[in-house]
RNA sequence: GUGAAUGUAGCUCAGUUGGUUAGAGCAUCAGAUUGUGAUUCUGAGGGUCGCGGGUUCGAGUCCCGUCUUUCACCCCA
């Protein structure tokens, strides 16, 4: 027999990994829940036509597609099989596809909905996506996204909420050295149309995505090779090198590319975080900003753990126009943030951010002697159990040597242990695992004293 | 999808120019200790050297293919 393996770029997760990624789930989950949005789930599956066309070229090479059921070959002429291409295949053998991110189906869901919701609709959302892409560090093939997006207003307060919830995420579970990098895509218009490069935003913006990691020389050959002169591509880095506080750098674009838009809102949802008696820490306008998917027509977040070479950990945006491709007469605009819950883990991870109290286990495990003892400790479980204190039964007669070795490993905070003197007396033998004490005390005694400590 | 590296016990890794029966630490199991774990001592089990083919008298070692993992690109959480 072969040994089982799992697909490439997919994980198990074990006890311990599921105590620390509930941790991260719940944290989200909270603060999402404080700000007022709701919970949905979606299809794992969408049909194909939902997803594809909204990520770009890149994106739909990256869904996984699945094989329709049955004789998935049956309508397709025989004859043109033989001269037939994969791409052009894929479409007629597979009608469904699994989903690429969280704000697509959300949109898909908005326009099949409409009726039932409330505008504006705040809905979270925390599921697993799957992308087809090669996997390397802190890139899955399956990962959980968890997103909050709120549809049918262009307020900027939503923008600043959405700050504001990174922020309060990421401080509680203890992340402190991150920036939340905020840009506009009416900006990086602004500055296209400056460079004369209308019509060319999409190279020109992933290229400049790319500075913080291959540098300015890099960028500069990459932009050339594409076409931009020299003088679009100086006026591009003058702008880009300007250091400044937030403030200095919408001052600067004000003075080179008149009041656009784009600066407008961003002086505003800055603006905005002052009035929720917050401030500018951790927030940092960044002009060189991009981001790569299609869909985000306004303010572009994402999120960047410092000293942890990982990718973003959290991105999103402003889409105007998600829902009108579901719809045309459906025209609301939307703004979102997702966190990248396996990505925060490996930053926690490297960072030893967890606290030691996630390793979930039971508070008490108790241990008997011989049959009639493992009666009496059924009962003993059995009452603590009723006063909501987590207990087991060590299942099998066996040395107490081993039961104590199981306590040990499953991190059991106490042992009690129960032979014929404790059933006698009553006085059960309890032992403190961390500590090695142990003292005799009745049953009640104990189940104060964890009562207490719970 | 393009380019590169990697794979030896459950885990981390040794293994020389190709040469006898592939080793260590940790982990596991048993005993020392028939009512006491995490510390100590003694012993034991555990391997298709990723998989398939080739070269050779002989392959963990060299060659080809393939899969896995990792890294860079592309893109992204």
């Amino acid at each position: 027999m072969e040994k089982p393996t799992l697909p490439k770029g997919t994980r198990d997760f074990g006890p311990l990994q599921m105590a620390r990624r509930e941790y991260i789930f719940q944290t989200i989950r909270s603060v999402f829940q404080l700000y007022g949005f709701q919970p949905i789930e979606t299809p794992a599956m969408e049909n194909l036509s939902t997803l594809t066309g909204k990520y770009g070229e890149e994106g739909d090479q990256l869904l996984f597609k699945v094989l329709n059921s049955g004789d998935f070959l049956k309508d397709i002429e025989r004859i043109s099989l033989a001269s037939i291409d994969s791409k052009n295949l894929a479409p007629q053998v597979a009608e469904k596809g699994l989903r690429y991110d969280l704000t697509v189906p959300f949109a898909r869901y908005v326009v099949m909905n409409r009726h039932e919701i409330t505008f504006p609709f705040k809905r979270y959302q925390i599921q697993p996506v799957w992308r087809a892409d090669r996997p390397q560090k802190g890139r899955y093939r399956e990962f959980y996204q968890c997103d909050a997006d709120v549809i049918g207003t262009d307020s900027l307060t939503c923008e600043a909420e959405i700050i504001l919830m990174i922020k309060a995420i990421f401080r509680r579970l203890g992340i402190t050295d991150y920036s939340v990098k905020l840009n506009h895509r009416g900006i990086l218009a602004g500055l296209a149309s400056a460079m004369h490069a209308s019509g060319k935003e999409g190279s020109l913006f992933v290229a400049i995505d790319k500075l913080d990691k291959i540098g300015e020389v890099a960028v500069r050959a990459e932009l050339t090779e594409r076409g931009f002169d020299t003088k679009a591509i100086d006026l591009l880095f003058q702008t880009l090198a300007f250091k400044g506080s937030n403030q200095e750098k919408l001052d600067m674009l004000n003075k080179s590319f008149a009041d656009s838009p784009g600066v407008k809102d961003v002086r505003a949802v800055l603006q905005l975080l002052h009035s929720y008696g917050d401030n500018e820490e951790h927030v940092e306008f960044d002009i060189s900003l991009a981001r790569g998917l299609t869909y985000y027509t306004g303010c572009i977040f994402e999120v960047k753990v410092h000293g942890v070479a990982i990718g973003s950990v959290s991105g999103g945006g402003r889409y105007d126009n998600l829902t009108a491709i579901f719809d045309a007469r459906e025209k609301s605009s939307g703004v979102g943030i997702s966190f990248g819950v396996d990505r925060i883990y490996d930053v926690m991870d490297a960072l030893n951010l967890f606290p030691e109290k996630t390793q979930a286990t039971s508070d008490v495990l108790t241990c008997h002697l011989d049959e009639a003892s493992s009666h009496y400790a059924m009962r003993v479980a059995a009452t603590l159990r009723n006063h909501g204190i987590s207990a087991e039964v060590y299942p099998d007669q066996a040395k107490l040597k081993k039961q104590l070795e199981y306590a040990d490993k499953k991190k059991t905070r106490f042992v009690v242990v129960i032979g014929e003197d404790e059933m006698r007396s009553g006085q059960l033998t309890v032992k403190e695992m961390k500590t090695g004490t142990q003292e005799k005390m009745k049953l009640d005694e104990l189940i104060r004293r964890i009562s207490d400590q719970n």
